[in-house]
DNA sequence: CTGAAAGCGCTTACAG
DNA sequence: CTGAAAGCGCTTACAG
């Protein structure tokens, strides 16, 4: 089943080289000048006896595997996970990395966490990407210090990994201001009652929107649990406040606003507009009518988090990287059709 | 950053005896006899000076880089791929392996599957995981041969590598017969209308159910497309035709349903039970009753493929592995609320 | 019970 | 322009 592969040794027999000069030849190594002709002959056998250089070997002579690690919070529970590994994994592929993934579980104990990196620092990986759900600051295990890392979800508490997160805050005001756009002046928000970032974040968004906008919000907030039965009952609070547009904290919490909505005998968008958050498929899709939200740039950040371990793993100087630090990435409004001007007109 | 790590020299030279020695206590050679003695004292030198073996260096000497690839088809767009890598990875970890990933398209020219799977192959891997959505059966890339490997979702055309599938088939009669238990007479089934395996096997499983059931099934079927939009309108075609209860092909035909039901008046599921299939979070949680579907075994297919893989790399007799081929995994059904006995009472 | 030596497949000063 | 030799950090016959 594995037939034997050549190796440089027997290109460069075929060739009639010496390893030497297949490997400048083949790497293209600079500061070196092979005749025309030479080269050729090495290329030739090179492609004549399929020859692939072992990447293990390199790794160990040249002291650097090309590999990143990437350690992924709760894969299983949290369904943008896979974004990030895809964003991280094309990034990578562009770069000739390899990406290879642990799952982990937020800290259950941190003994835990450094023993998975410890696998992956024992496979002399040139980085390693923690990703996690959002959190606002994390300990870094100890041993993540002990090569170039990169965070993404959270900053770290030491301040002294380059970390990414979602502009949450931006994206919830952009999202508001477009229904202010649209005509919108009472504009609810089903808050989410957890305490995590996102809560804040998406809240003083919503805020900022407001204000932006010169409208009002007092009286126009309600929080309920972050999944459908908390978007239902928290829209049915809000609905007798006679909003006619709610923004809700997440994509479920929407589902729970569509049924609150169509229980109260109101048409989306006709009678009331309804915004998400998240871009969960496949809720969006799903509804009737296609709820707008907006979307995290799970994709980005892992792409971005592999770009800036290239850099640093290249020696770029790492004052200037940690200067921008920690990095935001927009969250853009997706529109779909959830979304109308109200039914009673523009206010002014 | 990358502060001079220990090598297997240092702790020889620590300890007072030889690289053999050293390796030979830490890896418990077999059929090699250390006195307790010594290999207590190079125990005492690994720790102190806080020694991990590289396993670059180990892979180059022992051809075996204990790295599995997997190749996923359209992570991006599968919410499912998160559950097989994480069982992948799962298993891995329990092996002392570690899985590298590579995402790709389907299909789109062979060459570029072809490509992904080299990239691997320079790095070595011990053995290679092809995983798709459900195919039925595929041409795998020539170079997947070169190692050990394993297919999810699909059959190779060859049928020379191992392969594991969802028994979709079995799934969908199981949970027809758990209707059937329930009292359900009229139980009818919103089909798909893609030409994919899936769509034939979860037909399929519904007859079986309905003719084990001893329960005719003329005029139950109504096929739409495998979305929302699609359920609703199949839903609503199949609501004429007065069933008790309704299976979606998928659950998001379920949330078509759950709509057509909401428009005929229909309690679910006092007056109409609604089952799905796949467990596709967040749907089935985020429905108003939450949804009875049947889950794919998509972490355990993940988890099979690392383990056959380890027993084809192992040396286990490939005959023997490849008799009960193509290895089919239990699709369970996920009981929650939207499933009732029919108002009428049971019909005998 | 222990160690000297070879070698996995590469890259890279260095010499010519 | 080209090559001989060392060495990355391990494991493994083999010898004693």
């Amino acid at each position: 089943m594995t037939e034997k592969t050549a190796g440089i040794r027997d290109v460069a027999a075929h060739a009639g080289v010496s390893q030497t000069t297949v490997s400048h030849v083949l790497n293209a190594t600079p500061h070196t000048r092979v005749s025309e002709d030479t080269a050729a002959r090495v290329r030739a056998a090179a492609e004549e006896l399929g020859y692939r250089p072992n990447r293990l070997a390199r790794g160990l002579r040249t002291q650097a595997s090309d590999m990143i690690g990437l350690v992924t919070e709760e894969i299983a529970t949290t369904p943008h996970a896979g974004r990030i590994i895809l964003g991280a994994q094309e990034e990578a592929s562009r770069r000739n990395l390899t990406l290879a993934i642990i799952n982990s579980v937020l800290n259950p104990e941190p003994e835990v966490d450094a023993a998975q990196i410890q696998a992956f620092l024992d496979r002399q990986v040139d980085g390693i990407i923690y990703a996690t759900v959002y959190h606002d600051v994390i300990v870094a295990p100890e041993n993540l210090r002990s090569r170039p890392a990169a965070l993404i979800g959270a900053r770290d508490s030491a301040g002294a990994i380059p970390a990414v997160l979602p502009d949450e805050r931006a994206g919830a005001a952009a999202v508001v201001e477009m229904l202010a756009r649209a005509g919108h002046r009472r504009i609810a928000f089903a808050a989410s009652a957890e305490d995590v970032p996102a809560t804040r974040g998406r809240l003083l968004g919503y805020l900022d929107g407001m204000q932006a906008a010169g409208l009002p919000s007092d009286d126009l907030v309600a929080a309920g649990t972050a999944d459908a039965r908390g978007g239902y009952r928290a829209s049915l609070e809000l609905l007798d406040r006679f909003p006619t547009a709610v923004f809700c904290y997440n994509d479920r919490m929407a589902v729970g606003a569509y049924r609150a909505a169509g229980e109260r005998g109101l048409v989306i968008p006709a009678d009331l507009s309804i915004v998400g958050f998240d871009d969960q498929a496949p809720i969006p899709d799903s509804l009737f009518p296609t709820l707008t939200t907006v979307s995290l740039p799970h994709y980005e950040m892992g792409a971005w988090a592999v770009s800036k371990l290239a850099d640093l793993i290249h020696g770029k100087d790492e004052e200037t990287l940690l200067a921008e630090h920690p990095t935001v990435l927009a969250c853009p409004v997706v529109e779909r059709e959830s979304v109308a001007p109200p039914r009673l007109g523009s206010p002014e």
